[in-house]
DNA sequence: CTTGATGCAAATGGTTTGCATGTTT
DNA sequence: AAACATGCAAACCATTTGCATCAAG
């Protein structure tokens, strides 16, 4: 489900089209966000895998990183209850279902909640932007 | 919306019947939760609101508080992007649209994740479990 | 060489906790 | 009286910021 063929290179160029500096800092962290697949990652499990290979590369700047990597429209942004906000590639993946129990993550594609928005604009005339929205629930494997 | 018949005596009975004690901290989280109505409010929003009345109710109690009234079900959780935390009553209410603009609720019908429930399920095997979920959006009337 | 990114240490802000005391049952 | 809730101050923890230094364009 993450077999998208992106390479590290293509995000580098992305970056740098959106007028952003290719530092070592923010390719270390689009490398691990890429290795990462489907997973999510925090900040701090970012400045972790990065510090392995990177010690000087310290945490702020991976927060300042992350940031100027979500504004540039790279990676994306997922909170769940009370655990820390969580970091993934943004490439046309819109919404997501996490797994309560294992943490698992299921990519919807983009047009899974299109009906529920069509409703809700039309009952309401509320105009839903779920780009970020995260759906908990329960997997298939933690069903049993 | 908001016009479901609930009294404060109703949610301290609920209480009661949960084995909570119905003290007076508890009580004025209540009667403010009660009168926000649709609004949501943050644990500091309500110990403002509540010391009005009485000043010596600490904000950690307010927060203690707020757990407890979550944990026996009668009020919901409901986070968005980085703003506090905020809770509303419980009462059949199951899922909101939440205007980004301007901080308005739109309480959705119990019902209304349905057809998305069952599409992550046939699809994906995943069981949704929105209960909590607070769609991100643009109100009536902020659109213009 | 200029602008923007980084390292570090210190600050912030929402939330939680330990403990002695007060209140509910 | 026993169990539990509260006030207060201090701790926590994710995230942010000021500033001097460094690196990318």
């Amino acid at each position: 489900m993450s077999a998208t063929g992106i390479t590290l290179e293509d995000l580098v160029a992305e970056l740098r089209d959106r007028g952003q500096r290719a530092t070592t800092a923010r390719r270390a962290v689009l490398a691990e966000i890429l290795a990462a697949g489907d997973t999510h990652l925090s900040a701090e499990d970012l400045a972790r895998r990065i510090q392995r290979q990177h010690p000087a590369i310290h945490l702020s700047t991976v927060y300042r990183t992350l940031d100027a990597l979500t504004e540039a429209g790279l990676i994306a942004v997922a909170r769940f209850r009370d655990q820390p906000v969580t970091y993934h590639l943004a490439v046309d993946v819109h919404h997501h279902a996490l797994c309560t129990n294992c943490g698992a993550t299921i990519n919807l594609p983009p047009g899974a909640l299109d009906p529920l928005r069509r409703r809700l604009r039309r009952d309401h005339g509320f105009r839903a932007d779920p780009r970020h929205l995260t759906i908990p629930g329960v997997c298939e494997r933690c069903a049993r």
